[in-house]
DNA sequence: ATGGGCACCTGGCTGC
DNA sequence: TGCAGCCAGGTGCCCA
């Protein structure tokens, strides 16, 4: 589920609460997620002020005073800001119970989420090291996308979505930034032009950009911090419009698979 | 090195 | 109503 704007718009809205707060507990009702939580990570962090609440990709970073919580979301996780008293529900796997009396709880149906703890630089840690620049930070550039793309002979929307090269953009925006850039999500991504690329490097960082600032898409699971859903969804363009028209030339909206994900685009806007 | 396919898990929807 | 089958915002791992 949650791509980078989800995973930002958790960020943004868990930090005013837990910036500063002592860790009161960890509370575990499901540690089997998809690591199982390490029995002795509520010994490890109770105690310790959260000072800083970061992201890398769709990884949220909870740095502590000795170390750093990495949470993933995996396909339908959320992070809620409630307070700790409030019952769980179905599918509340963990609590970070606050000394503010608040707890963040995470809720993930389908237990593809993780929660992983580091007391070493978590740029290092085996899973974080590997990826690609952030899409919205200067990094990430034609030049570099360029560069990313030559030589691989796999379709460009897989490509975007491998994060070793491109990072932050899940199957939802990597049709919409294809749509975005006019391109055609099977072109073989060697082949994109020297202007495809510029293109793609603006419509990544465009379609991340105005999904964050509309709080993120929800289509099924995914909710804020504060339980609101994101309202990206009204501004897609081609995920999930299967046979609808394009909203620019009123073309059929088609629908393939690619790689098992969907992917959905206009063959007449996109070459 | 690159790329493809599978696995992990639950729930909602469709169609018989 | 029941049930099988398919699909879903991710990604690590194994194999060719």
């Amino acid at each position: 589920m949650p791509e980078l704007p989800e995973v930002e718009t958790t960020r943004r809205g868990i930090e005013p609460h837990v910036v500063g707060r002592r860790i009161r507990a960890l509370t575990v009702s499901e540690p089997r997620l998809r690591w199982p939580i390490d029995a002795r990570l509520p010994a490890r962090i109770a105690g310790q002020r959260v000072v800083r609440a970061g992201r890398r990709a769709k990884y949220l970073l909870l740095e502590l005073e000795t170390g750093t919580l990495l949470l993933h979301l995996g396909m339908s996780g959320s992070l809620r800001v409630l307070p700790a008293e409030t019952p769980r529900a179905r599918h509340d796997h963990f609590d970070v119970v606050l000394d503010s009396g608040t707890a963040l709880r995470f809720n993930d149906p389908r237990r593809f989420g993780s929660l992983l703890y580091t007391e070493a630089d978590p740029a290092h840690h085996p899973l974080l090291a590997p990826l690609a620049p952030e899409p919205l930070d200067a990094g990430f550039d034609a030049d570099y996308l360029w560069r990313a793309t030559r030589r691989r002979r796999v379709a460009i929307k897989q490509l975007i979505m491998n994060a070793r090269l491109v990072v932050g953009v899940g199957n939802i925006y990597a049709s919409e930034a294809l749509f975005r850039a006019r391109i055609r999500p099977g072109r073989e991504a060697r082949r994109l032009t020297r202007n495809d690329i510029a293109r793609l490097v603006r419509a990544i960082r465009g379609v991340l950009a105005g999904a964050v600032k509309a709080g993120g898409t929800t289509l099924r699971d995914y909710v804020g911090a504060d339980g609101s859903p994101g309202y990206f969804r009204q501004k897609l363009y081609v995920y999930e419009r299967a046979g609808l028209p394009c909203r620019r030339c009123r073309t059929p909206i088609r629908r393939r698979m690619q790689g098992q994900r969907a992917t959905y685009w206009c063959p007449q806007c996109q070459r």
